[in-house]
DNA sequence: AAAAGCCCCTGGATGC
DNA sequence: TGCATCCAGGGGCTTT
């Protein structure tokens, strides 16, 4: 479900409101992606200090240490004075002296894992090999067509895989290859300097135009107050398949790379 | 080293 | 109503 827009407005939601307080007690439910790395005890008594993002992870600053979330595909979060008895799917609760975070993940592809530090070995082996952030000062130009350059994969599946820059999953893959003209297939190092530019560009601007509008609301996702996302109202082509082009009305086409859907048009995406 | 496939899991939509 | 099949905002791991 969320990409780099639902996770920093999941970020904006509880950020601040928890900022500073202590860890009264942590309910464990189904398994996640992996074991928490820590006994829950050891989280108790510890104070969270900020909430920080890397691509698609939540980075809680621990006292000693640091817990990082990914909500996978099907993963929400929810920060609350006070939480009810935990439904169906709620499989992490982390009770603090300002509120309840609470994660809800249907599939359970998400993850809570707690890391002793920031040059950790589990830290190192999440978070190294991640590309730039799309929407920081590191991003810029030259270094973004240098690595692409570098590829020789289908141009949304390079931006897929996150080691160039992360944060753009399925939607926005093709949300920022159409806002760029460029055809999803086309092999990365092919694309030329203004291409790579046009792409550079859209690749912010739908980030930031996504986190504007809360987020994309495809079935399940929702801020941590519990309310929907806008942006896949705005969608030009992700999810409309056979539906006529906003521009140019020719109708939408979908393909399969990857075992993911990408969507295009046909005419405003030649190449 | 990079690219391509394979999974993990549950639930909703669709088709017979 | 029941059951089978396909699909879904991710990404680490294994194999080419």
């Amino acid at each position: 479900m969320p990409e780099l827009p639902e996770v920093e407005v999941t970020r904006l939601g509880f950020a601040s409101a928890i900022a500073g307080a202590r860890i009264v007690s942590v309910r464990l439910g189904k398994p996640l992606r992996w074991p928490m790395g820590c006994d829950a005890a050891n989280l108790v008594g510890q104070r969270v200090h900020a909430v920080r993002r890397r691509g698609k992870y939540l980075l809680l600053d621990l006292d000693r240490g640091l817990l990082l979330l990914h909500l996978g595909m099907s993963g929400s979060l929810t920060f609350a004075a006070s939480a009810g008895e935990p439904g169906k799917h709620d499989h992490f609760d982390l009770h603090t002296s300002a509120g309840v975070l609470r994660l809800n993940d249907p599939r359970r592809f998400g993850a809570v894992v707690f890391a002793p530090s920031q040059d950790s070995p589990i830290a190192h082996k999440l978070l190294g090999k991640l590309g730039v952030e799309p929407l920081g000062e590191s991003f810029d130009l030259a270094a973004f067509t240098a690595a692409m350059r570098l590829r020789n994969a289908p141009v949304k599946q390079v931006l897929l895989a996150g080691e160039v820059v992360v944060g753009v999953g399925n939607i926005y893959a093709s949300e920022a290859l159409f806002q760029a003209g460029i055809r999803p297939t086309t092999r990365a190092a092919r694309l030329s300097r203004p291409r790579l530019a046009r792409l550079h560009h859209a690749v912010r601007d739908v980030l930031t135009r996504a986190v504007a509008k809360g987020g994309s609301t495809l079935r399940d996702f929702s801020n941590t107050q519990g309310e929907s996302g806008y942006f896949q109202l705005e969608a030009m082509v992700y999810g409309r398949a056979a539906q006529p082009c906003k521009v140019c009305a020719t109708p939408v086409r979908s393909i399969r790379q990857g075992q993911r859907a990408t969507f295009f048009c046909p005419r405003c995406q030649k190449a």
